[in-house]
DNA sequence: TCTGGGGTCCTAGGACCC
DNA sequence: TCTGGGGTCCTAGGACCC
């Protein structure tokens, strides 16, 4: 790996909350905060709202009366728009560079070319060569104009730096949201290691933070220049790794490529518990249908299934009960209804009456491409209907794709969903739904 | 009343094979 | 009474990420 490559780490500020923010203007300015599926958790706080002390992942209902008091706006969350507007932030940073890897859905690793192309870059911008701050600000203005959302830039030689540059510039607003550690002397760099708590660097959890501190490793400072045999034995490879990205030694390189996932799993927890077989059956049914999908459109298939089903943990006065099953298939599919077969008969192998279920998932795991099929000995794959399996399965795809999720679905889904989880804030689809397009009366 | 969902990687230990 | 050694594969569990 080329040792002298400078990295950037683009990432959506508040991003849930900054896209409902781009549609109702309103927002600005209030706290405001968006839930996880289900309306369970808080998941995006806005500045105003993490000032308040309300942390990530809390339950909302133990902030009912933090909501009320202060006049929180509260969200469901609205995975259409975040997803959309995802795409566009995406689209805006791939006009910088081709050296891009998407992280997740608010963040994304940018490469910046060595000095030859960064001229390429200078009618762009019209910088100065590896002024990479200049060039950072460049890209949060226009991801900001073009598309409403704002982000901070993290610029360093390795990917757990970039994590650090965007916690200095939240800890210290006057760098505006910009931050290169990628030169000046090391002393520099130890100064804002040692503002950063050991938890806050990346790789390190709750249960490694808590093993470091007892050992006297409280900064991220601390932790770069801790005995890296000590670290690998307590913490893996992946502990070593981190200890010597914070050394400034690159250990994770930028994947450009999208690769294709290893597991594919669906789940959700009810909107309201269930006990009849019909509507856990439903469920299931309609899970296999969104992973299939998403096997699909990677252009794989899997032959491993796995089902489980489980009731709501958080209720010490039920009675408790949690299975799953592992399915090995006879032969690699992404056919929705023989997935869909075989996910039913395991549920009824370890469905059980009389409990009060919480929450159901699928796992597909065992993936492969759909071009380089295992053939069973006495394999069936090249039955007679075969191909028509498939044009059925591109059909209700494309359907779906054009008209929504759901709209062509196998019976086995259920028509009245019971169980489908509450969303009760939603904002509208602005950006994917002629129905709910913005209108602006001036 | 109310507690998310979807991923990744690594390691230890057991089964199995020659 | 004595009872090998080394390799591979798979799985479960634990850690992490957003």
């Amino acid at each position: 790996m080329r040792q002298d490559r400078v990295l950037a780490l683009v990432d959506c500020n508040n991003f849930y909350v900054s896209c409902e923010r781009v549609f109702d203007p309103a927002l600005a300015g209030i706290p405001v905060m968006v839930l996880s599926n289900n309306d369970g958790c808080v998941v995006a706080r806005s500045n105003e709202v993490k000032a308040l002390g309300i942390g990530m992942g809390v339950p909302v209902f133990q902030c009912d009366s933090m909501i009320k008091r202060h006049d929180i706006r509260v969200f469901s969350s609205n995975y259409a728009l975040y997803a959309d507007m995802s795409r566009r932030v995406m689209e805006v940073l791939k006009q910088f560079t081709p050296d891009i890897e998407i992280y997740s859905i608010d963040e994304a690793f940018l490469s910046f070319p060595g000095l030859r192309s960064l001229t390429g870059l200078r009618s762009l911008t019209g910088l100065r060569c590896a002024d990479y701050a200049a060039y950072g600000r460049e890209i949060r203005q226009t991801v900001m104009k073009w598309t409403g959302i704002s982000v901070s830039v993290g610029i360093a030689k390795t990917k757990t730096l970039t994590k650090v540059a965007n916690e200095i510039g939240k800890k210290y607003p006057r760098y505006g949201g910009v931050v290169d550690l990628s030169k000046g002397p090391e002393r520099r760099l130890d100064f804002y290691l040692e503002q950063l708590g050991v938890e806050d660097v990346w790789g390190v959890g709750h249960q490694y933070a808590r093993l470091l501190r007892a050992h006297g490793i409280k900064t991220a400072r601390d932790l770069k220049y801790a005995d890296m045999q000590w670290v690998r034995r307590r913490m893996t490879v992946m502990g070593e790794r981190c200890l010597l990205e914070l050394r400034g030694v690159p250990c994770f390189g930028l994947n450009s490529h999208p690769v294709p996932k290893k597991g594919i799993r669906s789940s959700r927890s009810f909107g309201e518990s269930v006990t009849t077989r019909e509507d856990l059956e439903e469920a299931i049914a309609s899970y296999v249908s969104r992973a299939a999908e998403k096997l699909r459109s990677q252009n794989s298939c899997a032959n491993i299934l796995v089902v489980y089903i489980k009731t709501n943990k958080f209720k010490r006065d039920e009675p408790q009960y949690a299975n799953s099953l592992h399915i090995k298939l006879k032969e690699p599919t992404a056919n929705t209804i023989d997935l869909t077969r075989y996910a039913l008969r395991g549920l009824g192998k370890i469905y059980k009456p009389g409990y009060r279920y919480k929450k159901a998932g699928v796992l597909l795991e065992g993936i492969q491409s759909d071009r380089l099929i295992q053939l069973h000995l006495f394999s069936s794959l090249y039955y007679e209907g075969r191909e028509q399996e498939e044009k059925l399965m591109e059909t209700v795809d494309r359907i779906n794709r054009r008209w929504g999720r759901g709209s062509v679905r196998l019976a086995a889904e259920g028509i009245r969903q019971r169980w489908k989880m509450r969303r009760s804030m939603l904002s509208p689809a602005y950006t994917s739904n002629w129905e709910e397009i913005l209108i602006i009366r001036v």
